[in-house]
DNA sequence: CGAAATACATACCAACCGGTTTGTATCCTG
DNA sequence: CAGGATACAAACCGGTTGGTATGTATTTCG
């Protein structure tokens, strides 16, 4: 109450609405694509807040790799994949869960760290720093379940660690393919091949189910 | 002869030395954080050059993307993966070769088209659009001797096209995690998964010869 | 309640951006 | 060797950029 008081804008405060604007227009335009009026005019706020809120545009990139690390985390704890009772049903549930939600416009489930991380890496050491931060530190949320399904089953080949760095790498690499290809399938392809890796590794059998959606 | 005539640049003509002045550029800085004023530095060449060879910048983008495929095409045609007899044997002297050269400073062997094509997705559709044509196309001169492997060992599995294009994807990703974490390990280590994810397909034997180089 | 801190909004600025104009030396061709 | 085409160089231009200065409601708090 009392919040929105005379020209209410949309939702949120300023910070946030920056910081969502940043979430959306980097992943479509990029960080350096992405002018300051630019984050103004889509969040709807002046300059003047963005500049009371950051100090200055590499300021506002780190936060928005916070931010992104924030949201991310919170909507995967408390995503459905980890309802199985083996380790190993919960690593799969996760990958089936990330193809599921690989839908619509591509922007729209693109990883904002990985956009930024490629495009920043010698201009913004520190945006690059938070970007790593999100991306390692989601992987590492795998490491339990990859290592207690590799132990229940005696499989020692690569590092638990290793393993669920890769899962990044398969749905960065997707990512990519699916924006070169203007193609979202291209990205669940990915996924594919990566649940294909990990049932190999475990001597499942090998489902078909995906066949009739690419 | 008598082309360096008095103030002689460094070497080459002034289109090629933009064109190599962008690969080297954007694969550190992106596309949009590389100013024309830039590429003109770096080159040795003045702004009415630039304009002379290319008509906006966006035009110098798509040359630079065709360019990046004209120069890996023949670079990949004459590496020595090709060498062995057996298709299989070419695919994994392809993942062998390509981690390899994954060394020395990051942006000295990340793909130019995957940052592209990360970056510009909305801006620059004709920029994309080359990037796709460089990465999916080398992505097709391996599917000739994937499908052979598979035919001559009778695997229906995964498609051949689509397994080419999840080695880009194993690429792509492996230098989206290696620019994260500022660390050249990182692709190699994906391509090591994808070593022994065709490994595992074809049923041979893991070798263990990484091991050490982490 | 009063004052300081917070959270913005508006106006402005110098540098830089992509792009143009104009001029000139060299090359190619007849 | 004439003369147009090519391949640059240099100066310039309007708009945009990141960033600042200043002003003002609102909230917080002693």
């Amino acid at each position: 109450m009392s919040r929105p008081t005379i020209h209410a804008p949309e939702r949120g405060d300023a910070r946030t609405r920056l910081l969502d604007a940043a979430r959306d227009l980097i992943r479509e335009r990029g960080y350096a694509g992405t002018s300051i009026d630019d984050l103004c005019r889509s969040a709807g706020v002046s300059k003047g807040a963005f500049f009371h809120h950051f100090a200055h545009k590499l300021a506002l990139g780190v936060a928005a790799a916070w931010h992104w690390a924030e949201t991310t985390t919170a909507f995967f704890a408390a995503a459905p994949y980890h309802a199985p009772a083996d380790p190993l049903d919960r690593v799969l549930a996760y990958i089936a869960f990330r193809r599921s939600i690989i839908a619509g416009p591509i922007p729209g489930f693109v990883c904002l760290v990985g956009t930024l991380a490629s495009e920043v890496y010698v201009t913004g050491p520190a945006i690059r720093d938070a970007a790593a931060l999100s991306i390692f530190g989601h992987a590492a949320t795998l490491e339990a379940d990859i290592a207690a399904a590799m132990a229940e089953r005696s499989i020692a080949s690569p590092e638990p660690a290793s393993l669920a760095r890769y899962f990044q790498v398969a749905l960065q690499g997707g990512f990519i393919l699916a924006k070169a290809g203007n193609e979202a399938a291209l990205a669940r392809e990915a996924l594919d091949h990566l649940d294909r890796y990990i049932r190999l590794l475990f001597n499942l059998p090998l489902e078909t189910r995906h066949a009739a959606t690419h």
